[in-house]
RNA sequence: GCGCCAGUAGCUCAGCCGGAUAGAGCAACUGCCUUCUAAGCAGUAGGCCAGGGGUUCGAGUCCCUUCUGGCGCGCCA
């Protein structure tokens, strides 16, 4: 597949531009010989400032003994543009070094983009490297929360990210469907389910059971199919017929939520697997054989280090019960000693901070490496409408769940909303905005921008005007200053698409969509399409329909509809 | 007590490896539709980047410290 980044191939040669020049410099005698200083090259803010520009003149300010306006004029005179991206380079401010590019490289921004269509964008930054994403994993004793609603959209926007970039990318869903709240699950649904045909009042609910409706929803249906013949069956049997009906029921629910949501998984990993197949076994062996393992109080300790300092880990419990630690040790050792994949990431609860250090070094301690382990962890949510806080319901409190939120507002508007901020800041999430199809709605904003040029090729189209081949002449008609920052932005996309993964922040991608659509409307208001000059035309479409599959791109990795009008 | 995350415009947030005059959206105010969608554009106003030290040519960004908020520190997950 072709892949392009141009913005990447004009930095990388200015670079080399840079350190070239420096060489002659040095074997002219003008610098004295030695190490490069470290400098930075950058796409700088303003556009009087070129469009990069490097601070190698101040920085290297030190090495050469003299100062930055000489060097930079130094580095001038030795710089040869020739062949390159660049038309000019200058010295500007205290010293830096401004390089800026040719028309010709906007037009051969156009050319890719129309040469790669839906494309554009991908890059081969990973080699095809295996990595999984893991994300939202709710609790399947419940409904998703808001945190699992804000886990879905940056962790499936990120896994996009990654595979535009060139990895193989696995989704996946682990479900606990073991351990201590399994158990807590059956217990609640069997005081549910006895309230149904003794009375809520002869039997007390357990003080950390469950209290949510959903308990006592899954306990009527049962009570509904099965009767009560589970009276007849002893405590045990009670709660494990209730937990086995229960669950496959909760995670159908995940499944048909989460789908609704746009989110389809590679694989739905069951915690219960790894402790039947004696995955969870297998790694305490290793931890023992390390000497990483110890017996206290009949328990099975790992002797952790975290933070420099000891914080043993129970591994296996005084009742001969593995610990959720111990089951997300032999998980991971699954994930990449068994499944090979070159790197995992994790998309968490802050809540689950004090989980990081621990698992990473078990990692390393069961030979593998807790470097290729990321875990991105996203603060809380906060539902807000008309600038209050929103419940469900005022009286219970109850809060307000995924199934809540997809009925409450569109699917496009929450994967874009929960997008819009770092996956490290607490958000309000506003529902009045939201749900707004009239106003300053962000994802209408973008959206809109993508349904204006669909309607200017309809009604070019209808005028009997239809896109051709553009020649590079044609395209250098392009000079506005609104179509050159459109087609800037547009340049970006690869860049910015490499970049939300390797930041692990899908919420870049959301920020260009807006920057993006506001450089298109700005070309809207400033540059007609439908002109007399025919071949001026004809670029301004090229340059419409690069716009249009550019957001359209970004859109689709967040899969967010982009209309055709609105 | 220890640790993690945060504190930037009235509100919600950007600001990448330290760079040139600190940005955007909302809210407020003023203009712009006989011409491709005004769900738009242009403009005005709004800031002690929580406080204090330090590092250097240069700090919102790095270091130290204080304050404020959120979250962890379980034989829970």
């Amino acid at each position: 597949m072709m892949v392009k980044d141009l913005i990447k191939d004009a930095s990388v040669q200015a670079r080399t531009l840079v350190v070239g020049a420096v060489e002659k410099a040095q074997a002219a005698g003008l610098f004295p010989a030695g190490e490069l200083p470290a400098f930075v090259v950058e796409i700088p803010g303003d556009v009087t400032h070129g469009d990069f520009a490097t601070n190698i003149a101040m920085a290297g300010a030190r090495a050469f003994k003299m100062a930055p306006p000489k060097i930079a004029a130094i580095l001038l005179e030795q710089l040869e543009l020739e062949g390159t991206h660049f038309s000019k380079a200058e010295m500007a401010g205290p010293g830096f070094i401004n390089f800026f590019l040719k028309e010709d490289w906007y037009a051969q921004v156009l050319e890719t983009v129309t040469a790669l269509g839906e494309d554009y964008g991908k890059t081969d930054e990973g080699a095809g490297k295996k990595v999984m994403i893991e994300f939202v994993s709710a609790n399947p004793t419940g409904p998703m929360h808001m945190g699992n609603a804000r886990g879905g959209a940056i962790g499936d926007c990120l896994a996009a990210a990654f595979a535009s970039s060139g990895y193989q990318v696995a989704r996946e869903f682990y479900v606990n469907d073991a351990g201590n709240q399994i158990e807590k699950f059956g217990v609640s649904l069997q005081a549910r389910y006895l309230q149904i045909f003794k009375g809520e009042n002869a039997v007390s609910f357990p003080e950390d059971g469950y209290q949510g409706d959903d308990i006592k929803v899954l306990a009527g249906r049962y009570a509904e199919q099965h009767g009560d013949k589970l009276l007849a069956l002893s405590d045990e049997e009670q709660k494990q017929a209730l937990a086995d009906f229960g669950l496959p029921e909760n995670i159908a629910a995940l499944k048909r939520d989460l789908s609704d949501y746009r989110i389809e998984y590679d694989l739905w990993f069951m915690e219960s697997e790894l402790h039947k197949t004696g995955q969870v076994d297998k790694v305490v062996g290793i931890l023992k054989n390390k000497g990483l393992a110890y017996e206290k109080d009949g328990a099975l300790w790992y002797k952790a280090t975290v933070f420099g300092a000891e914080k043993d880990e129970v591994l296996i419990r005084q009742n001969g019960n593995s610990t959720y630690f111990a089951a997300d040790i032999a998980y991971h050792y699954d994930k990449f000693a068994l499944r090979g994949f070159d790197r995992v990431v994790n998309v968490w609860g802050a809540d689950h901070h004090g989980h990081v250090a621990r698992l990473k070094g078990a990692m390393d301690a069961v030979g593998l490496s807790g470097d290729a382990l990321d875990i991105v962890l996203m603060q809380l949510v906060r539902l807000m409408k008309d600038g209050e806080p929103y419940r469900m319901s005022k009286r219970s409190g109850a809060s307000v769940t995924l199934r809540d939120l997809l009925d409450l507002v569109p699917a496009d508007a929450a994967r874009f909303f929960f997008n819009m901020h770092q996956p490290g800041a607490s958000m309000d999430f506003d529902l009045s905005l939201a749900v707004e199809q009239t106003s300053q709605n962000p994802v209408f904003y973008v959206q809109y921008a993508h349904a204006r040029i669909c309607s200017i090729l309809k009604k070019l189209a209808e005028g009997g005007t239809s896109p051709r081949d553009v020649s590079r002449e044609e395209l250098l008609l392009l000079t506005d200053p609104a179509e050159i920052a459109l087609i800037r932005k547009i340049a970006q996309l690869p860049g910015e698409i490499s970049g939300a993964a390797a930041r692990l922040d899908p919420s870049s991608l959301t920020r260009y969509a807006m920057d993006l659509a506001t450089a298109l409307h700005k070309f809207y208001g400033e540059c007609r399409v439908q002109v007399e000059d025919e071949a001026l035309m004809q670029a301004r479409l090229r340059l419409c329909i690069s716009a249009k599959s550019a957001l359209a791109n970004t859109l689709a990795l967040m899969k967010i509809g982009a209309p055709e009008s609105m």
